[in-house]
DNA sequence: TCGACGATTGCC
DNA sequence: GCAATCGTCGAG
């Protein structure tokens, strides 16, 4: 069943760990689906986080993350990969969860690539969409065995962001 | 308008 | 170890 407006309506450091294990579904314009099973995540968190994007303030590239939850933030990265972010929170305080592996594809811009991404998902809302969303299991057990490390290339961010364990491995 | 650089990956 | 490759942002 696909995750509602609720879900990705919370503090991202509470959706960011509760995406893994979801499905995130791709539908391609043959029809041909694929599934993957997140696995690793990590949250950006507000203009005072200097590993956030947002960090630069309310431009065009950052302006989704200040709207509602559940919307797609994407972005071109060395030129060649497209990241996957969730916006999460509510409208005004900016906030994503990049999703950055899953079982089958390990590594954000591998994601990115399977997933055929680009431009046009920017802003798309994963409560609608008919090409990108996310599902909950069955089972709907919260994971237990999450392991939790600093995030990935952002040292310039200093000491302290550079240091928080926002990073979501289960 | 220009130049530096990045939430990465893969090949030398 | 480092090139690929281009949109974004801040400086001029």
């Amino acid at each position: 069943m696909r995750l509602t407006r609720d879900f990705f309506s919370r503090d991202v450091l509470d959706v960011a760990p509760e995406l893994l294990g979801k499905t995130l579904v791709r539908q391609f314009e043959t029809g041909e689906e694929l599934r993957l099973t997140i696995n690793e995540t990590e949250a950006y968190r507000g203009e005072d986080d200097l590993g956030c994007h947002a960090s630069k303030g309310r431009t065009s590239r950052t302006e989704v993350m200040y709207h509602q939850g559940g919307l797609v933030y994407v972005y071109l990265i060395y030129g060649m990969y497209w990241l996957l972010n969730f916006t999460t929170g509510t409208e005004g305080y900016p906030q994503a969860v990049l999703i950055r592996g899953s079982v089958d594809i390990e590594g954000p811009g591998r994601i990115g690539r399977a997933l055929k991404l680009n431009k046009s998902f920017y802003g798309e809302d994963l409560i609608t969409s008919e090409r990108l969303w996310v599902e909950n299991n069955s089972a709907n057990s919260p994971k237990t065995d999450i392991i939790t490390s600093p995030r990935i290339g952002i040292d310039y961010a200093g000491e302290y962001w550079a240091g928080r364990h926002w990073r979501f491995r289960g």
